[in-house]
DNA sequence: AGCAAAACCGTACCGACGGTACAGGAGCGG
DNA sequence: CCGCTCCTGTACCGTCGGTACGGTTTTGCT
């Protein structure tokens, strides 16, 4: 039972590297079970299809994510009491983490499986769907609590405002991956930070604010 | 050699949709074939490999970017003397183009590529990034034109607020699709316009300004 | 120690797919 | 009629996803 789960752990940590580098049509089973190092049986002993193996893939992904933006933002949330400087705080913190990754941002399995959609059942696309809306309300929650003090200089939709968080780190591994730019994802991350400042500076003075 | 061209371009008409979908190792050429109605000879007359496909579709499809993106742009350009008031315009117009999608943006060929590298060579690789970087030039161009006229409300480096357009657009596209929400995209590119129209407004007074 | 379930291994096989090879033919311009 | 472009047809190969199923080791539990 421990033996198995451990075995179940490193076929998705070999799966998941493979996946985002390749894709999942471009990722072999034969191949994942030569670097695992056990057989076909084996890895049907484990998951049932390919498809089985994308959900547990994916699974795993998003909890590991919200575990991340928990530990980051609840950090955040420790150390400034105001909801806006905690906020932004916590992009920083974020930009940090994902400035210390050696090789870059490996990639998002949910932008991954977006661009896969017909290949898997409604089930996955179900949860890469929830995923997505948890990141918005996670991030609506924030900025509930910002517009509870703060008056914005410009009015948004807050679920669009939300949404932008996501935006940015999505379209921002993109484009670091595309421009072989490792460092560009953080510096995204730290534009929209600025915005995000902006929008909540009070009219008079450019002071104030981290 | 006008019936290949015809044929050639049919064959990419439908790979595109396909690899847009589905991916690049999700998409098999069988499939490809049998839609476009010709024999698998025929497919390999016209491309050696799958990968020569994939660099004439990416090749494609960055040049049709590009003439959108001119056309978009001059036109705000044409409308609108001052720079600022046509690059809010050009993300309007944008906006709605993407707005009116039947079935919002099918994918950006770029991206699915970022999420393919390893099966593909540096060759398309390197199309890839020079794709991204053509964008920054692009907007970092009308961003120096705008910072001639107006003071920014906080410094910036100009190459990573440009990068924020093509990062708000990819991002968009991926949100867009996990959600399943086609709106999503142009709604976060208006978000991000209302960031720039926030940058460059006066400190004094929140009027002037579409 | 003994037993049952869990966690595999080995082998054989299937159909689909990417890709190669090569022979040939239709249509067309010169 | 030649030669070129633009294909079709056929045959074949290796890889891959997946199935089937029997056998074996390992593990936890009593």
């Amino acid at each position: 039972m421990r033996k198995g789960e451990e075995t179940r752990t490193r076929i998705l940590d070999v799966a998941e590297a493979a996946v985002l580098q390749k894709g999942f049509g471009g990722t072999s089973i034969e191949e994942l079970i030569a670097e695992t190092g056990i057989t076909k049986s084996g890895f049907f002993y484990h998951f049932r299809d390919k498809n089985e193996l994308a959900k547990a893939l994916l699974n795993r992904y998003i909890e590991n994510d919200e575990r991340i933006y928990d530990e980051i933002f609840s950090r955040a949330r420790d150390l400034m009491d105001d909801p806006l400087q905690s906020f932004l705080l916590g992009l920083k913190l974020l930009s940090e983490l994902l400035s210390d990754l050696p090789n870059g941002h490996p990639g998002c399995l949910v932008a991954t499986i977006c661009y896969y959609e017909r290949l898997f059942d409604r089930e996955i696309q179900e949860i890469n769907r929830q995923a997505a809306l948890t990141w918005r309300r996670r991030f609506r929650g924030m900025f509930d609590e910002i517009f509870a003090v703060y008056t914005p200089r410009e009015q948004f939709d807050v679920d669009q405002l939300a949404d932008m968080v996501s935006t940015v780190i999505e379209g921002g591994i993109v484009l670091s991956k595309a421009l072989k730019e490792p460092q560009s994802l953080p510096g995204q991350i730290l534009v929209f930070r600025s915005f995000v400042k902006l929008l909540f500076q009070p009219v008079q003075q450019a002071r104030a604010a981290s």
